[in-house]
DNA sequence: GTGGTAAACGAACGGGGTTCGTTTACCGGC
DNA sequence: GCCGGTAAACGAACCCCGTTCGTTTACCAC
């Protein structure tokens, strides 16, 4: 009665069936992480959570960085790119930053996690650019520019998700009197958007992604001029 | 000659003079930080620079989370906000654009403590935001939209700033054919900016930038004009 | 069968942040 | 001029973390 279905203690020895994989471990990280955020889910959480000890994790993982780089790709795989072939390059890139956002919008804790680790060549993630950069030189944007255009992009949209899963009360000035400006200002918009019922964050992302994208048209635009004006002038 | 001169070994007991104070720890965590990067500038490693216990420092600082504020505020406490006071909204924004980043380029590692932890109110931070907000509004930024203005060109600062963190290689798709226009556009670049001598991280920021500002410039002009016809119509 | 591989356990290691008690210096008041 | 409280240093622990290593057991291929 010790030994068997209560405890359900598994002995040592490989088990009839494999309880571990990859996949499910990845997952159960990022749950995990939702539930309690980054540091409720060190290695011997995850174990705990799948019932099994910390060292057998090891057998499927190589250590927590590849871990995290794991989790990572799962929540990135869920960045849709589909528009890029629809949709004219703007509308496109519009879309892709609302997926983009959503899907780290889902999981806060782990937006800190992919600003800073690199990502691995292999990953999917190439495959979201190799879209975006496809979607972007059809246009008509020129080669050795849609990158950086790309990067430019995805450094607002990233600051925009770590905007996203910080506290939204971290620039609340409170009652001190020395920073007036700021105190008006901040009392301004909360109370706009109280009437308007949407989220600060949601507002800066809003404002951004109009002023972003209207720049990156004129910008456009002017390309095409220029690209007309040489052609005539030859 | 056990005791005194060369092993410097202090006893325990209050010094003759003070060894430490909050201010030192923190300058000597930041430089710890830029020479060894964020691991190597744990508790004991600050306490042995200093030449110190690593419980003393505890009679200064609360813990490493306040430790880390600290450093972010010795960092950010250098992001100049003069020009505010001096230069067209625009024009003071992109100065503030380019000290901001300037500011955490000189110490890459601290870019990721900055992005997540909150500031603390009392913090030197507040008053950057002070000057920035004083600025906008008075160059006729409406009160409730100048806080998300602020925002919004934040999270694009601070997404450039991690990327200028980050490897410059990250995103090398190497050799595999799997990614034809990432790869293409990839190239593409490193041949231009090779021949122009700019760095990726640099190219990216000075493309967003100016096209944040150009759409922050037409939304301004819109609500000028709006504002106009109200008064007309009225 | 028999040996190799792989997946689980279990016990440790090293290194982090932090706490607590002790020792010593300063400082303010009787 | 002593005397007690406060504060700053030490030193030894504590707990938690990621990780490693040896052991045990199951599967599989020859």
């Amino acid at each position: 009665m010790a030994s068997e279905e209560s405890a359900k203690r598994r002995r040592a020895g490989r088990p009839k069936q494999n309880v571990l994989s990859p996949r499910l471990i990845h997952e159960t990280a990022l749950r995990l992480i939702d539930r309690h955020g980054v540091e409720g889910a060190g290695m011997r959480a995850i174990a705990a959570e799948l019932g099994v000890r910390p060292s057998s994790l090891y057998n499927h993982v190589a250590g927590q960085a590849e871990l995290i780089a794991g989790v990572r790709d799962l929540v990135s795989e869920r960045i849709p790119t589909a528009p890029f072939a629809e949709l004219p390059w703007d509308a496109a890139l519009e879309q892709w930053a609302l997926g983009y956002r959503l899907a780290f919008a889902s999981h806060p804790p782990t937006i800190a996690l992919l600003a800073v680790q690199p990502l691995d060549p292999d990953s999917s993630t190439s495959f979201m650019y190799d879209a975006v950069a496809a979607g972007l030189v059809r246009a008509g944007w020129p080669q050795e520019r849609a990158l950086s255009v790309i990067v430019a992009f995805e450094c607002f949209i990233l600051g925009a998700a770590l905007d996203l899963a910080a506290d939204p009360a971290m620039l609340d000035p409170g009652r001190r009197g020395d920073v007036p400006a700021f105190s008006a200002v901040y009392r301004a918009r909360s109370e706009a958007l109280e009437a308007s019922g949407t989220s600060p964050a949601d507002d800066a992302f809003g404002i951004g992604l109009r002023a972003m994208l209207a720049g990156l048209r004129a910008e456009y635009a002017a390309l095409a001029a220029q690209k007309n004006d040489d052609r005539r002038r030859s």
